[in-house]
DNA sequence: TCTTGAATAGGACATCTGTCCTACTGGGAC
DNA sequence: GTCCCAGTAGGACAGATGTCCTATTCAAGA
């Protein structure tokens, strides 16, 4: 390999965190890798947005949870501004519910944050050629997600009201609708998430992220 | 300030975190304070006691969510080999249940992992000087906490199977008592976790981090 | 245009839930 | 030795829950 080819397989990435040890920490991961180059930083998605637009990364590593945008719109947004850019998606969870929603927008991959160091700078090459980058253990449960049946935002909404002590009146009265509506919404939610009453619903929903706890 | 001086005032600590990626993150940002020097970093709790026969860091920074030991046993077994030792517990969640009894079990501070550098670097310094750090919003959190009822193990126990879809005579058969005990118990976490209903009092004990999920 | 699915609503019924009582036991604390 | 608390258990009852039906409306898609 010449000095020339390798300055063009320079990788150079972008990382998009809220968390600034994360930040530092993946930074100084790269910094000892001579062919990725960390070319910026950013905090939200927002700022990940107009940097996109004074520079070009190859690849973007991007929290999926961030206040502000949602992981899934960034990806969007990213992409219809940089169509050619690779995303690796960075999550806490295993079994984060919007992973799923994550791929479908176009991420080339993604990885865990206890990851180690060797495998995500891996990952970070894989996605540089295009080649997909999906754990072993969480493809499975990608697999699983995929014959899922998703909650209607009406049943999310209903179920969240019940996850807070709401009774089927309690919640009809604050949507505006009969508690025998209610009571098919949560028939419907127990069906879907495969859960014998209200209060496994809620503890399963809870599991795959689909709601969000106060902190 | 003399160079003896600044020499004596060097901060040496170590880093007590499962994911590389945080290890790092809080190594880069100490590598440029001149004063702070990481003397070690390791993988976990059992990682950590055995380094901690070797050096004398002066403070320990320490993750509390870990695989194999738990966080308050940790620094239960730190303080034990090295009473002198200062210890800043880092932690995800706003909301851990486990601050509480890591304050308790004699840390001197804790960081979110979401907190900026300067605010780490100076939660550092201060432990080392002695002085408690606790970041004022948490604070509140902690007061809250002080004052509040914490559940029976039998208490626990029940409320977990509950969380999974048991009725009362689930549990009751699961436990080998009556239901009507299991109504008890249920109604006494009502009482304690101020739910309406076992559904927000699942809700709640997982909020808390009383009950944990599969990831 | 026709069909499908989501949201809406009601009746009827067996069960489950939460509460308010009372009561006994065994193990610690003082 | 006595007191107190957690855990145990029972009866009774009103109200909530989940299921099985049927049925209407409306918007999106084929």
């Amino acid at each position: 390999m010449s000095a020339e080819a390798s300055v063009q397989e320079q990788i150079n990435i972008l990382i998009v965190d809220d968390h600034p040890v994360v930040r530092q920490g993946l930074n100084a991961m790269f910094s000892s890798e001579p062919d990725i180059a960390v070319m910026g930083m950013a905090a939200s998605a927002r700022e990940a947005l107009s940097l996109l637009e004074r520079m070009q990364p190859d690849v973007v590593l991007l929290d999926l949870r961030m206040p502000g945008m949602e992981g899934t719109k960034a990806i969007t947004e990213l992409r219809r501004i940089e169509p050619d850019i690779r995303i690796l998606v960075l999550t806490n969870y295993r079994s984060d519910e919007y992973i799923v929603r994550a791929m479908q927008a176009g991420a080339m991959g993604y990885l865990l944050k206890n990851t180690p160091q060797e495998e995500i700078v891996n990952a970070v090459r894989m996605v540089f050629r295009r080649e997909r980058y999906v754990p072993t253990d969480i493809a499975q449960r990608l697999f699983e997600a995929m014959g899922r049946e998703e909650l209607s935002s009406r049943e999310l909404e209903v179920l969240s009201l019940v996850a807070h002590g709401c009774t089927n009146k309690d919640v009809a009265q604050q949507l505006f609708i009969s508690d025998k509506t209610v009571r098919n919404h949560v028939t419907s939610c127990l069906l879907k998430l495969k859960a014998k009453d209200r209060t496994e619903a809620v503890t399963r929903a809870i599991e795959r992220g689909l709601i969000r706890l106060q902190e």
